[in-house]
DNA sequence: TAGAGGATTGAT
DNA sequence: TCAATCCTCTAC
């Protein structure tokens, strides 16, 4: 069953970022099905500096946030990968939940083409390379997730509480104090999470 | 309008 | 450890 709007029009942007762990993330793209089981997300809102939209900063690229919940904000990072988020709350508070990890469920075949590999493993544990393996790019920016190319199914899958870690966020060390908020949530003992490090500690 | 830098990844 | 790669934002 699909999310509907009032899931992403919550105020809680941490919690939503909670409990789309286990939801679905499905696209359809030139007739190709590809999905997989959402374990690892990172929450922002506009109210602390790791967010694009902190102080409700609107700029062309991350207008999107400001729009009613239930959208895609996908953006390029490093000049070559695609980032996709779920945007949340209601029109005017930018908040967004980031994407970082699926357990490849659907189309796995078409995952394994896209990103020129044998390995299954690899081909979703980051958030560049999940967009990629599901064929996300800029094109589905502002896309409503409630229809279309792009969207997010509850398959009755709910991780236990104790089974979800929270851990500070990846890649956003120029937001000072914010940086330490533990607001990256991964499914724990997951194989399918990304492998990034911090310092020199594999996490 | 130029210049710097980024919510990453994979190869070395 | 570092290059790839290009869009976005800021300052001038």
């Amino acid at each position: 069953m699909k999310l509907e709007e009032s899931f992403y029009q919550r105020k809680d942007v941490v919690k939503i970022a909670k409990e789309l762990l286990g939801k679905v993330l499905i696209t359809n793209i030139n007739q190709n099905i590809t999905g997989g089981i959402i374990v690892e997300t990172e929450a922002y809102s506009f109210k602390e500096k790791g967010c694009h939209a902190y102080n409700n900063r609107m700029t062309e690229r991350n207008k999107v946030m400001f729009e009613d919940g239930g959208r895609a904000y996908v953006y390029l990072c490093y000049g070559i990968h695609h980032l996709f988020n779920v945007v949340t709350n209601v029109e005017g508070k930018a908040d967004a939940v980031l994407i970082r990890a699926l357990e490849p469920i659907l189309g796995e075949t078409y995952m394994l083409k896209r990103m020129k590999t044998q390995s299954i493993k690899r081909v979703t544990s980051g958030p560049g390379k999940l967009t990629k393996a599901l064929g996300i790019d800029r094109r589905l920016n502002g896309h409503y997730l409630l229809h279309g190319r792009v969207w997010i199914e509850d398959y009755g899958i709910t991780f236990p509480k104790n089974s979800i870690r929270a851990s500070s966020r990846i890649g956003i060390a120029y937001a000072e104090e914010d940086a330490d908020l533990p607001w990256r949530f991964t499914v724990k003992g997951s194989e399918w999470i990304s492998k990034m490090v911090i310092g020199n500690r594999a996490i």
